[in-house]
RNA sequence: GCCCCGAUAGCUCAAUCGGUAGAGCAGUUGACUCUUAAUCAAUUGGUUCCAGGUUCAAGUCCUGGUCGGGGUACCA
């Protein structure tokens, strides 16, 4: 359900919870209590303090208060940081009269609030702060959800993110285990001598890939320009220019519908590496994501072991659809399709038949990662064609959990050849050639392997996200009414 | 885009065959100096997503719409 409307200051009987609040204010003024108080430096965390904690200790700590239990002259309240929650102790004998009645009557779930006292342990065995003085340091003149079970509703947990951080704990956990995800990714990359670079992503040419991009406008050159696709041929530019390692990461903007695995704008790695191959990229990424499971303590169903298995397109093809599809005629491909259940519209071409078998019966039942490698060319434009079978590509699909995670290739370095592929491949759809990148692969591109990783699907994978707006803090939604 | 499903108090959820919209938490008032989903007593709070329609009577049935969820299509 969208907010509601907030101004509440024009429909003053709108918003009773508020308005009991926004005079909790007034009453705070009137102390000469700033109710949004200021610095609060030198606090420890809450969970340093329960890990070094010492009986009789120091402690100030800040955050927000997520329970209180109030009693007659003593009250318990558990305040959360960034690091967790911690249990503080207020008592009117300790804090004196009129700052207890303070916290009693004026604070409220949802404030934040800074306290100094000493730690101690409650006869229950709970580490806890014994609080001497207080100061607020936000009130909160919204209520909080529900302190039990925080906020449910998708639509809401996605329209006010910080409600669903703010209640439920999973939440954030999911969003440190992406944090921790791209800060290892980096690591990884710098630490083999990779060098991160970034490149444009708004294009006069949006290439790399085949989707409709978004299109803005340059006002002062009034030139069209495109939201970035794919970071692909700024990359290799960087090649030409004789950087020998650089990835990227960063987004990518799609105008797509939007589903359980699509956002418009997501987040990709690229990473190139002159002189190597689709081969070497792929133990890169075995190496990589195997270590991102055993970093992130990866428990689900999926088998992160090494190695994973390399096998070729059209022999998971042959076992999916029989050993005979690559014998049978286009017809016939069509025919054993439908026996498989596999629902083929009628302007596919013969090859993308032989992929909607791959999609609907291969990746889609691929649980465990599996490199498949040496696709059709027709799928893969930008990669290098095998020397022994020209029909075929130097690339990988890494799928795993049903879908693509990432793709690799040995990166088509032949000018003339990449300028024939794209041009089939723009066909009849009128797309217009990058004549730069391919004036710069004309000045001579290193043979190279390169790959994508999609960040966000990874981290679904990872943590078992079920949808892609999971791991995206603000995915995109249509705005309310 | 198409198909199916959903929307009730600040939050989490009820509401029988179409028959007075209710509970827990939060809030408010009171009691309580070791509680931890604190407890006890009392209590406030509703445009049932929106606009129409059927009916003596609609949260409930019908039509249209908004937003969301799932599926599907687009996504080399």
């Amino acid at each position: 359900m969208p907010p509601k409307p907030r101004n509440y200051s024009v429909m003053p009987d709108e918003q009773e919870l508020m308005q009991q609040r926004v005079a909790k204010l007034d009453a705070l003024r009137a102390q000469d209590i700033d109710p949004f108080g200021g610095r609060f430096p030198d606090t420890q965390s809450a969970a340093s303090l329960k890990d070094n904690f010492q009986d009789g200790r120091r402690a100030r700590a800040a955050g927000r208060i997520m329970t209180r239990r109030d009693m007659g002259k003593s009250a318990f309240a558990h305040i959360r940081d960034a690091s967790g929650t911690i249990q503080i102790f207020i008592q009117k004998d300790a804090l004196g009269e009129a700052a207890y009645a303070r916290f009693k009557t004026l604070t409220d779930l949802g404030d934040f609030i800074g306290v100094d006292g000493t730690l101690f342990t409650t006869k229950t065995g709970e580490k806890s702060i014994r609080v001497e003085s207080f100061a607020l340091l936000a009130k909160a003149i919204r209520p909080l959800p529900d302190k039990w079970h925080g906020l449910t509703d998708h639509e809401q947990r996605y329209r006010q993110r910080y409600l669903d951080l703010a209640t439920n704990d999973e939440v954030r956990k999911v969003f440190l285990a992406r944090i921790r995800a791209v800060r290892e990714i980096r690591a990884f990359f710098e630490s083999r001598g990779f060098l991160e670079v970034e490149t444009p992503m708004m294009q006069p040419i949006p290439g790399g890939a085949a989707a409709t991009p978004f299109v803005t406008h340059h006002n002062a050159l009034d030139i069209d320009l495109y939201l970035r696709i794919a970071p692909e041929l700024y990359l290799k530019r960087l090649l030409v220019g004789g950087f020998e390692k650089v990835f990227e990461i960063n987004r990518n903007f799609r105008n797509e519908g939007l589903s359980r695995k699509h956002n418009p704008e997501f987040t990709m790695l690229e990473a190139y590496w002159a002189y190597a191959d689709f081969e070497l990229m792929a133990d890169l990424m075995e190496e990589l994501i195997s270590g991102l499971a055993t970093t992130l303590a990866y428990s689900g169903p999926i088998d992160w072991s090494r190695p994973w298995p390399r096998v070729r397109y059209h022999d998971a093809v042959r076992k999916a659809a029989g050993a005979d599809w690559f014998d049978l005629t286009p017809e016939g491909r069509r025919a054993r399709a439908a026996e498989l259940g596999v629902e083929i519209v009628s302007d596919l071409e013969d090859f993308e038949v032989t992929n909607q078998i791959f999609e609907k019966l291969v990746e889609a039942r691929t649980i465990n990662p599996v490199f498949y490698t040496h696709l059709p060319r027709e799928l893969v434009p930008l990669a290098k064609q095998n020397p022994a079978d020209p029909s075929l590509v130097d690339v990988f699909e890494l799928i795993a959990n049903g879908q693509e995670l990432a793709p690799g290739y040995s990166e088509l370095n032949d000018p003339i050849a990449q300028r024939e592929r794209l041009q089939h491949q723009a066909g009849g759809e009128q797309q217009r050639l990058d004549e730069d990148f391919l004036a710069a692969l004309e000045h001579g591109m290193p043979p190279a392997g390169g790959i994508g990783l999609g960040i966000d699907r990874l981290v679904m994978t990872l943590t078992g996200a079920e949808s892609i707006r999971d791991v995206i803090f603000f995915p995109l939604l249509k705005p309310g009414a």
